[in-house]
DNA sequence: TTTCTCTATGTCACCGGTGACAGACAACGG
DNA sequence: CCGTTGTCTGTCACCGGTGACATAGAGAAA
């Protein structure tokens, strides 16, 4: 790879004029401009942004944490933020942080460590007050969690209200014994999903049976797991919310598997086929796009205007899509 | 956020000491230590990567350049290669190429500017020679699909021998006319999916009918809307090869809005559920995480040992996943 | 003609960490 | 007491592009 100079040497001018060229700048003679452009196209030139951005102490990179980009949800989410970035000539650098919260620190100061000039990240720790000394320099929007110990922008979904409409159409459907299948508390939005869903069979006045909580859903087999357990129980549930698209993945092949489709079904998060199958999954609809959308663009903003006074908190509203699950064996049409 | 010599000056040392402080130098006595870790803490010191590498000439960054981060066949590839880099203390730069041939340079020169040491990319346009004076400096994988005009590494699943098994499957079955629903030709893999499709119809000695190939199913509208036209034409197919599990997801709500869930099917690339539906989907086992793996490894094995010599070219098994769709409505038992 | 402006190009320091190299001092063997 | 070796710390240049500033010639204005 060949260095500005080398350019510089080849067209027989300073690096700077070559310097002047690859920024367009006016005060460049057009027979010079021929004889550098000339020579970059001949050694293949590329600039080497690291140098650029490293003089100006601050690269035109953002970085962006979740927990596993593999995971389609946050995959489509950083690739919205990746759209937004790249109309931006902004690059991405992703990482994963995983599901160990004493890994985030470190995952997230691998990407401050390189001069990011803002930062998307999905919080798995109780406590994002290290990242504090790195606000006047760096811009950290938060997504999908809210952040602790921390004031910062954050982008989330409405879970408390999403997972009470779930559980209320559940419940306007006839079914009394609602059951709730979730990964683990750790996670604050299905703690939050949680609280929706008591919040909603409080509202009906129903007494909530703890027993049908089940909190283990981490894996597709765990989800399987959990629902053979709940199904037989003394008395089961003829209903469940599965707190996110994954625990629905899980315990859908083991409805069918049990031969339990009549089992009433809402899961919080869209997916795939969902309403290709017998029945069709009615769902909350959590849009991983527009969440990163909207983020990338607060993110910008904030880079743009660093004194405009906008609302911290932005919580997307999760529409219902009601296909069918809903209801239970003789049930009456959803709505 | 502070740089090294303001540490330095906090500590009463010099910068070099506290680079030493930093790398563990064995030539630091206790005292030094212990006044420069103190600085950094107090501090909140992050050491400027970028300057570092900046140094050296090379970032430990390796660059991932993909059609579209948000397909989750890319998702979880992408995913097995951050997990393999990470491990090694390599960040990722990802970057979506999108389907236009035109922009794959732009995309990827904007990953070479950043210095990266190695490249995991999808080749979308026709021409990769443009890559060659990178060689030199960075280590190239393709995946997913050759490269052309250019020699490099590259990891790709057998499409031929996968379309050829699964087309082969369907007409063990009893089926005679299968169709072929893809999305373009441009894209390497569908043509050579096609080519295995048409191999395995002419070792069955059957005359392949064009009217059967449908090359329009880039989104899901156009998926299902190419299935409505196969069906309705007045020799329709009894079975489906679908040549991606995108077009699979999109023709399955279609088949079944139909009715037609006889029609037999197999995918190319499996996908979330696919056991779930009714019939359960049989399918070609594109694993996109070993791919990474296997891409990443290599990359890795590059760098570390730049004079071994390897096999260029990487073909992964496509196993194919009897699970019950390829047999017509009174077909005999799957094998 | 002088002065000023505009154009076109060059020089140089600097960003922040680090490699090469240079001391300085202590300990130790002869 | 000197030479040698080992330990600890500092100085300085450098990576490659760019911002600040200088300079020089051309033409215009005074």
């Amino acid at each position: 790879m060949s260095t500005m100079r080398q350019v510089a040497e080849r067209a027989g001018v300073s690096a700077k004029t070559v310097s002047r060229v690859m920024h367009d700048d006016r005060y460049v003679s057009a027979d010079v401009r021929q004889r550098v452009e000339r020579a970059i196209a001949e050694l293949g030139y590329v600039p080497n942004v690291l140098a650029r951005t490293f003089r100006s102490g601050r690269d035109a990179v953002i970085g962006v944490a979740v927990p596993s980009i593999s995971d389609p949800f946050f995959a489509a989410l950083t690739g919205e933020v990746e759209r937004v970035a790249r109309a931006r000539g902004v690059a991405v650098l992703v990482t994963s942080i995983g599901t160990d919260p004493a890994h985030e620190q470190a995952a997230v100061h691998a990407l401050l460590g390189r001069q990011v000039t803002g930062l998307i990240m999905a919080p798995v720790a109780a406590d994002q007050s290290y990242l504090r000394p790195c606000q006047d320099r760096t811009v950290i929007v938060f997504i999908d969690r809210p952040p602790a110990r921390i004031v910062a922008d954050s982008v989330v979904e409405d879970d408390l209200g999403g997972a009470h409409a779930a559980t209320t159409h559940l419940l306007r459907h006839g079914h009394r014994r609602v059951g709730f299948v979730g990964d683990t508390l750790a996670i604050a939005t299905t703690a939050r999903r949680l609280e929706g869903y008591r919040a909603a069979l409080a509202d009906a006045g129903i007494d909530p049976d703890p027993g049908l909580v089940a909190l283990t859903a981490a894996s597709d087999e765990d989800s399987a797991k959990a629902l053979v357990d709940l199904l037989s129980l003394p008395e089961p549930p003829t209903a469940l919310f599965s707190s996110n698209a994954r625990t629905s993945i899980g315990i859908i092949p083991a409805l069918q598997a049990a031969g339990r489709t009549d089992v009433g079904l809402v899961s919080f998060g869209d997916f795939p086929l969902a309403a290709a199958l017998q029945p069709p999954v009615t769902v909350i609809d959590q849009d991983p796009a527009s969440v990163g959308r909207t983020a990338a663009t607060r993110l910008f903003e904030r880079l743009d205007h660093p004194n405009r006074r906008l609302k911290r908190r932005i919580v997307l509203p999760v529409p219902l899509i009601s296909r069918g699950s809903c209801r239970g064996r003789p049930g009456p049409d959803c709505g």
